[in-house]
DNA sequence: GAGCGGCACAACCGATGGTTGTGGCTCGCC
DNA sequence: GGCGAGCCACAACCATCGGTTGTGCCGCTC
């Protein structure tokens, strides 16, 4: 099916005439005519009564209008999302069940409309991150650099939210029946983060967590995807790991896990945006100022060392 | 934009192959490529990187990808709803801001996925609505006949709600700072509601009403648009009209038109379902259940002679 | 009944979208 | 390192499509 068949079909509708539609879409009448005709013929039905002063949409032809305006507007939708020059905000995650994603799609909920697109950049060099950010292939990343002294000149990190930590156990887990729990309660038990790339801010945040409250953490080794840790997790009585709290884990229902909140301190990874220092994409400010109207995490709360603090002028 | 072309790189996007999706779509691997391509020169963007294994999506295909995911689901959409012989729920409303497709709306919002079309068979004729349901053309009405005898066999009529009066009278009108109004005090005060069909039910309906309360109904003369209505309303201290509690009138704020229910007694005009007796449309049960569950008018309410009171059998 | 406005059909033609054939590239394996 | 396998891109070819111009038909209006 053709998008300007589609379309020259919806301005038809709406003019009442082909000859009309035709002049406003720049080809002659017959042109729209045929288009109609290849439509009406596609479809198998009747788009449109021919009168004597133009046209009439039939009841399916009715029927058919709001779907044609609807594929109309998504394609605008499709072209001005990649529209080279003026796209639309384009937000790189970590991974789309992440908390920063689950945060987008909220305030994407929340303000309809808003041209926002969330893709993930397949890479963990956070320089990588800024270059893209730099070039302008990205508006915003929800990553974090632990020495903002390495950002380029025209690249700036904000704070963005503090992700709380919570713990991930499978029913058979000695914790499993906690309501909430304290770091000094997962003291000897094994905690299992598979897949932090050595080296990154990740494995340096959990180095810190194991060492200030003393934790068996092993975040060596590779992720072989989310199904599998699920799956063991499920059956282990002696593995747990952790996950942020607003993280969006879709297991099936049978897994029967148990996400329990960890408490006094709270567990935080501090998570910041990096964007432009000039010009950032106008639909940025307001995803922002949405981040600052976060309700914050308590006072009690642990981060890292290189967790900043905001700074009201940075937002 | 060909929604082949959309179709082949969701396919291909997912699949991370060209060669796979092209088997799926029954066409060649060059055929992919090419569609493709000629997608890449219409954006001016790259969609995929190419690989030894296959393909991969870059930041813009990654951003492109839901929206055509979005214009394909709308195409199947589309066409699901003027598909000969399994298309989609059709309903014939009055209007489209009649409290009719209101309630419709209301219902296809706390539905999400239902597959609704509301069109407007635009003529008078009960008899030829009938005739439109018998052939199949649309799936129900909301329309009345005053005489149920006349239905053919195969089409019966439920009531379906009951739609309130509401006064519609401007600022300078002597009653438009009224909280509710009775019937007994409209006597006397002009009543204008044009574009009323003689003979039609909704004559009938007036003519009752002037009838049994002793008003000044002026229901003939022609309807210049709902726009003249409401500029009238506006501007004169002595016309008022009725519409119904739940009609939508998106009407110019500057306009300060004020809508006051009337009570003790309630004025209903009983809108029913015309629909086939044999093999209704399947989506057509939940929307009568809807309507069972709408909440009814107090029992103080006025109706016209042929207005039946709802039967459970026909729920 | 003549004129007019609007849509459809016919003939024509360049562009498009499909095919088959082929070449280049990367990866993995002997 | 050479080689085959797998995958994508390019070229050549051809039918079809989608546009144009020209023309005919139909219903409304004067």
């Amino acid at each position: 099916m053709d998008t300007e068949a589609l379309r020259s079909f919806v301005r038809a509708a709406e003019l009442g005439q082909l000859q009309q539609a035709a002049d406003e879409l720049g080809v002659t009448q017959q042109a729209v005519s045929k288009r109609i005709a290849v439509l009406e013929r596609e479809l198998e039905i009747r788009l449109f009564t021919r009168t004597a002063r133009g046209v009439e949409l039939t009841l399916d032809g009715q029927a058919f209008l709001p779907h044609a305006r609807s594929v109309v507007a998504g394609v605008e939708r499709a072209i001005s999302a990649v529209r080279p020059g003026s796209r639309a905000l384009r937000i790189d995650v970590l991974g789309l069940r992440s908390a920063q994603a689950v945060i987008l799609h909220d305030y994407w909920r929340s303000h309809p409309g808003t041209n926002l697109d969330v893709v993930t950049l397949k890479v963990n060099d956070p320089r990588v991150v800024v270059a893209a950010v730099e070039a302008g292939d990205i508006d915003a990343s929800f990553r974090t650099v632990t020495d903002p002294a390495t950002l380029p000149r025209d690249v700036r990190m904000i704070p963005a939210f503090d992700s709380a930590l919570e713990l991930l156990v499978g029913p058979r887990h000695p914790l499993a029946s906690a309501r909430t729990l304290t770091p000094a309660q997962l003291r000897r038990h094994r905690i299992w983060v598979p897949g932090i790339a050595p080296g990154s801010e990740w494995a340096d945040f959990y180095d810190q967590l194991a060492t200030d409250f003393d934790l068996r953490i092993d975040a060596a080794g590779p992720h072989f995807g989310d199904e599998v840790l699920l799956d063991t997790l499920a059956e282990s009585a002696n593995v747990a790991t952790l996950v942020g709290a607003r993280d969006r884990y879709l297991w099936p229902t049978n897994h029967d896990l148990r996400r329990i909140p960890i408490v006094a301190p709270t567990l935080a990874y501090p998570i910041s945006l990096i964007l432009p220092r000039t010009n950032p994409h106008p639909g940025l400010r307001p995803i922002i100022n949405h981040l600052a109207n976060l309700t914050p995490l308590p006072a009690a709360t642990w981060r890292p060392s290189w967790a900043t603090t905001p700074r009201r002028g940075d937002r």
